[in-house]
DNA sequence: CTTGGAATGTCAACAACACTGACATAAACA
DNA sequence: TGTTTATGTCAGTGTTGTTGACATTCCAAG
């Protein structure tokens, strides 16, 4: 199950489309594999060092990508449990990172926003895995980079690329 | 040190360096994100029926590229430790989906191998996966593929390159 | 042959992060 | 007024990771 060969003549039907043989799937998927590894290096070393781990960052991150976003939104972004966010968040307001303000117009909703500390760390966990991403970025050149978005892009669920795509954009 | 820069006219190196952008970084960051949650969605859903978790399609999808790997191998391909990894392949010998033979040169290792059964549960996992990494493929053309491989192979850290390439590779 | 170290396995304790289920509160809405 | 929505919280559970300690087996060097 699963090859794409559908000439017996041999020679793949013509057009090449060896990109979609099982093997290269398979190097693909542990790219993706080995790869997150090296993604998400960076900043956990970082993190570790504050006793955080991966799902604060996930919570800085979109927080300081959306600054006032409700608690709502995020839980959709990142399709954990409200509990499961509700510990991460707790920890990051009481430790002055946070800030959770009740919304004006529907006063059931808060807002959240970094305080200068938070921005502080988002920084130092973006600057880091900026660079690695810049590294790859510069070594594959751009025409590499706009096929990773694309590949990417078509890897999401249909949910996930909505956020994807409803982010502000201010280049491309 | 790692600049593209080829151009000495000036002009933003007078080919377009946009891609590299804190803006653009941003947006592959998230990328990565979004789809590294697509990567592993189909798989945590069969394995969530029979009560397992990543780690143990990890383990399973190792095992499978390599038979007879031994624990340590597997150990550095995985980034784990001894402990948390025994855990997992425990559960997969105890449930006869992983044998566990000793090594006849040197009768410390232990080398690894799929029964039938593993086998079985390793082309269901994989088919799930490798199907959304097909679509992906399809989508974005075999171009934006190669240009994939190529950002995903410049992030890893070294040692898991080096895993990556030692793989054995029919194709390509 | 003895000993040191490597490879492996196991026990215990712990932490991060996810889950479910249940319940509480306040505010918006119909 | 009654229902739904947004949020928070408590309790319990499971997977996956960690450290530390200790035992076993066995290769290899002294």
């Amino acid at each position: 199950m699963g090859t794409i060969m559908t000439d017996p003549s041999g020679q793949n039907s013509g057009e090449s489309l060896l990109f979609l043989t099982d093997d290269q799937l398979r190097k693909g998927i542990e790219a993706m594999f080995f790869a997150y590894r090296g993604f998400t290096a960076d900043p956990d070393r970082i993190l570790a060092e504050k006793s955080y781990g991966r799902a604060h960052h996930r919570a800085i991150h979109f927080i300081h990508r959306s600054p006032g976003t409700t608690v709502n939104n995020l839980l959709n972004i990142l399709g954990v449990t409200k509990q499961s966010l509700n510990r991460v968040l707790r920890s990051l307001i009481e430790d002055g990172l946070v800030e959770s303000r009740v919304g004006q117009k529907d006063k059931r909703e808060r807002h959240l926003y970094l305080t200068d500390a938070g921005e502080a760390l988002e920084r130092e966990l973006s600057d880091a895995q900026r660079s690695r991403m810049r590294d790859a970025y510069r070594q594959a050149g751009p025409d590499a980079v706009q096929g990773f978005r694309q590949v990417l892009e078509a890897m999401m669920d249909r949910d996930m690329r909505k956020h994807f795509l409803a982010m502000k954009d201010k280049s491309t």
